[in-house]
RNA sequence: UCCCGAAUAGCUCAGUCGGUUAGAGCAUCUGACUGUUAAUCAGAGGGUCGCUGGUUCGAGCCCAGCUUCGGGAGCCA
């Protein structure tokens, strides 16, 4: 039996012909003379309603339809006989697939909180809300790959498993096929990985980089998209176990190539979804509307979902350097009022509060910061030949061609830099922060044999997604979270 | 990992000063209802008060520990 994406039914002319829908019900609401059932098969945001005489459909099969069943509907595409809607199905026979236990099928139409809902993350995909966001993720990330091919980059797949732990991203998650409880050791009874599957210690990777700077080095403008694993004790509302990272990396771009290349790849694929998923940011935005009601005045954003997502779109990222944005923080309010829990001075990492500060009250926009201290940054990231001065001529430490891109809301959604090619530079940094040069060999390599100038970034998939759906969760925006404690499904 | 808060019906919550049979809304079920829009109206069923221990004549309520969840911080993307 073929049938249509209810998408595609509601977008269709209704003539009385024999359609066939299928899919899950929302709700089933019946009168003396109709039988109403809203169905919805994932394909939008919206259902689409079969309309049964009371006495057409057998008493049992009556019964089975309930909230959570899924059906198949065959009958005739006709207009409204209702106002809410433009079309609709006339039923002449429903198959029920399968069942939904009314007292037991936990999503039943009322509101749910989210938190209850991530209890039972197999089944959110159902609700309006989680499906809304999983097909503005896939629009995303369909634009991601389009951005890139559309721009000459290659896609490159980069190990999942991985011997680096070079690069200091975080803790790593493990990876051995030795027996936990009687792993074979070594003479001095450590660990014998020698005997692990790989003959070596093996973990899940915390970035592609380093391999995507190989890629570069060969094809050009790369990137990469893939699953990336932090075991850090993080909880919060901006950070996974396991998320999803792109990672361009390009030969010969310097840094301002670099923020150029974030900023309009951001705002291009931004703006995709704003022209492919109006249906689903529009029901988002009224989402968000409902739980504003709840709030104090003054925690109400100015802005809507879609007014906000316009404007980054619509107005170019600040550009600033760490240290005027250290002069700018010094001279704030809070930092007069001592409202900062941190101080702020020239070589701190910059707190949440202080990127705060600056993109959402002193910019009110993104913000490119750049050009950080040395000793606060990875080790691969290139030099800068001259200390940093302010503008009162002030001379300072060392500083790195990094860039952070902050968004309102999320803080740091990439992080990039021009990176290092100079061969004895890097190595001395290397021995500095004490990482063995042998240990990645083959990365120095790229700066041994034919090295040149050249950057990337990072770019967290679910962060750009909790931005551009407005939710306040990086947990409600991947379908199945991992944090710690939590791998259920 | 640190700080703060929470855990009571399927869900969201209330529960007075520690005192008899633990409540509401939504959902569910039953009935009513001229085409309804998460319909409306009436009624019914539904509880190991997170776990373990303690204080007390008596604990949903007080105390301790644990677990889980939420918010914030740190680490970062």
């Amino acid at each position: 039996m073929s049938y249509l994406p209810i998408k595609q039914l509601l977008q269709t002319a209704p003539t009385g012909q024999t359609v066939t829908v299928k899919g899950w019900v929302r709700t089933k609401r019946e009168s003396k003379n109709a039988v109403f059932i809203a169905i919805n098969d994932g394909s939008t945001i919206h259902n689409i309603q079969a309309v049964a005489e009371p006495d057409q459909l057998p008493e049992e099969t009556l019964k089975l339809i309930t909230t959570g069943s899924c059906v198949a509907v065959e009958g005739n595409l006709i207009e409204s006989l209702g106002s809410g809607q433009a079309v609709e199905v006339k039923v002449v026979n429903v198959t029920v697939y399968g069942t939904a236990d009314p007292e037991k099928y936990p999503l039943q139409p009322k509101k749910h909180s989210l938190e209850f809902l991530r209890e039972i993350a197999h089944l959110r995909p159902r609700t309006n809300t989680f499906s809304a966001i999983l097909r503005i993720r896939h629009a995303l990330a369909f634009a991601v790959h389009k951005y890139f091919n559309d721009n000459g980059f290659y896609y490159l797949n980069t190990p999942i498993v991985t011997a680096s732990d070079a690069e200091g991203a975080g803790e790593m998650f493990r990876v051995t096929t030795l027996d936990p409880i009687n792993p074979p050791r070594t003479e001095d009874g450590k660990v014998d990985y020698s005997q692990d599957f790989f003959g070596r210690e093996t973990n899940l990777t915390v970035s592609g980089q380093l391999e995507g700077e190989l890629g570069a080095m060969a094809l050009g403008k790369i990137y990469t998209f893939g699953p990336t694993f932090r075991a850090e004790n993080s909880n919060t509302t901006r950070h996974l176990a396991e998320f999803w990272m792109i990672e361009p990396e390009m030969a010969f771009f310097e840094l301002e190539d670099n923020m150029n290349l974030a900023e309009d790849f951001v705002k291009t694929v931004i703006r995709y979804a704003l022209d492919n998923c109006a249906d689903d940011l529009a029901f988002l935005e009224n989402r968000l509307k409902e739980e504003e009601k709840n709030k104090k005045k003054e925690e109400q954003s100015d802005m809507t979902l879609i007014e906000k997502l316009r404007f980054v779109v619509d107005n170019d990222f600040v550009r600033l350097k760490y240290t005027d944005a250290i002069d700018i923080l010094l001279n704030s309010k809070p930092a007069k009022k001592g409202q900062f829990q941190y101080d702020v001075a020239w070589g701190i990492d910059l707190q949440s509060e202080h990127e705060r500060y600056l993109v959402e009250k002193h910019f009110k926009k993104p913000v490119i910061l750049t050009n950080y201290p040395r000793a606060i940054k990875a080790f691969y990231m290139k030099q800068d030949e001259e200390p940093a001065t302010n503008a009162r001529g002030e001379v300072f430490g060392p500083t790195v061609r990094a860039m952070d891109v902050l968004f309102p809301g999320i803080g740091e959604i990439i992080g990039g830099s021009q990176r290092e090619e100079d061969l004895d530079k890097l190595v001395a940094r290397m021995e500095e922060v004490g990482i063995e040069p042998e240990a990645i060999w083959w990365y120095l390599d790229t700066r041994r044999f034919g090295t040149a100038p050249h950057a990337g970034f990072g770019l967290g998939f679910e962060r750009l997604v909790l931005f551009v759906t407005g939710m306040g969760n990086i947990r409600d925006v991947i379908p199945f979270p991992r944090t710690p404690k939590s791998a259920e499904f």
